[in-house]
DNA sequence: TCTGGGGTCCTAGGACCC
DNA sequence: TCTGGGGTCCTAGGACCC
């Protein structure tokens, strides 16, 4: 299967819109006003020359590259940029097309020369959206993922059985999609370094510090094997959630109180969407020296009245340390899945 | 005057039931 | 002067991804 992942996919939709930036240092992020929190959504490549990347402070960013043009994210051009480079790859003969974001998707194609595939897809899609993309190939969902990489920008690589190894295994575990650092931090206290160590590593170890579940997954990921599937079973969301990081902390139980109110319309507003009652509740708390609290709630029987899931929320918010300034305020609503989707009909996670 | 926003899944521990 | 064992539900927290 491939692996489609576009290249720098938010500052390129921003570029196309707007030649004059090309070849300039583009920071798209928050609002686009650099004094206030928010961080880089995406950098132009220009941009990370300078060191700039995604999950940055825009502020950091800014300072970073001060001559950067700095715009704000603009959610539904995204969106329509997305669909169309979406709509290319099924039109693609025979091709099987899993979403995975925006800016990136599993294909599925039975074809002798996948590379020549690759090219194909490449060439309709800047042809279509004048977007450039990366393209995976592999023989698991996994090793397309981390293809990937190897192929950007604008290339094709292809990761199997039979390089996996060769390629991945000195390479450390966090090069593995699904080992963040933290798992990374985990796996070094028991000498477990590289992603060859990882595929080798002791189940009972992993099992005793991971788990009987997560343990045995991650020495999977460590060998590169997992799903050989492409699966494009519409997603169907598990809930839905909103949240906030004030310009100002919040101080007064009033501003909290109308924050809340906020968050619950914009959060209620997603599930009348869905035609789905509303399961569960987790409120987050973000206080002013950096640390979250969750509050979390059954909602028995389901609802869908916003006045009732209000009411639910102000009785978690009462548990807040109402002494301490909020900087950010979440909202999650869990809904139940439809009958049809239980069961795996829907894919589980997103490429796993 | 660091640290967004929207998702998913797993685990631990306590409550509760039989 | 004793409190097993299995199962499920709930809450809180952690981790990962784009």
């Amino acid at each position: 299967m491939l692996h489609v992942d576009l290249d720098q996919f938010i500052a390129a939709v921003e570029v196309l819109r707007h030649p004059e930036l090309a070849g300039r240092p583009v920071i798209v992020g928050g609002r686009g006003d650099p004094t206030e929190r928010a961080v880089v959504s995406t950098a132009s490549y220009e941009a990370r020359e300078f060191g700039v990347g995604s999950g940055m402070p825009l502020r950091i960013a800014a300072r970073k590259a001060p001559d950067a043009v700095i715009l704000p994210v603009d959610a539904p051009a995204y969106t329509a940029a997305s669909a169309e480079v979406m709509e290319t790859l099924r039109a693609h003969p025979g091709a099987v097309v899993q979403v995975l974001g925006w800016d990136e998707a599993f294909v599925g194609v039975d074809v002798a020369f996948p590379e020549a595939t690759a090219r194909d897809l490449q060439r309709e899609v800047l042809e279509r959206t004048g977007l450039h993309c990366s393209v995976g190939i592999g023989d698991t969902l996994l090793r397309a993922k981390v293809a990937t990489g190897f192929g950007k920008p604008g290339g094709v690589f292809r990761l199997t059985a039979a390089n996996w190894m060769a390629v991945m295994g000195e390479r450390p575990a966090t090069a593995v999609w699904g080992i963040g650092s933290r798992i990374g931090k985990r796996l070094a206290a028991h000498d477990i370094e590289t992603v060859a160590q990882l595929a080798d590593a002791d189940p009972e170890v992993l099992v005793a510090e991971f788990g009987p579940r997560m343990g045995p997954w991650y020495r999977q990921l460590g060998r590169g094997e997992g799903t050989r599937v492409v699966d494009d079973t519409p997603w169907v969301a598990r809930g839905h959630s909103r949240e906030t990081t004030y310009q100002r902390d919040l101080t007064e139980p009033e501003q909290v109180e109308s924050a809340l109110g906020d968050l619950v319309t914009r959060v209620m507003a997603d599930v009348a969407a869905e035609g789905r009652p509303v399961i569960g509740l987790t409120l987050k708390v973000r206080y002013v020296p950096f640390t979250t609290k969750t509050f979390s709630r059954r909602m028995s029987p389901p609802t869908t009245d916003p006045d009732e899931v209000l009411a639910h929320v102000l009785e978690l918010a009462a548990k807040r340390d109402a002494s301490r300034a909020v900087r950010l305020l979440g909202l999650r609503a869990e809904m139940p899945m439809p009958e049809d989707a239980r069961d795996g009909h829907t894919p589980r996670r997103s490429g796993w």
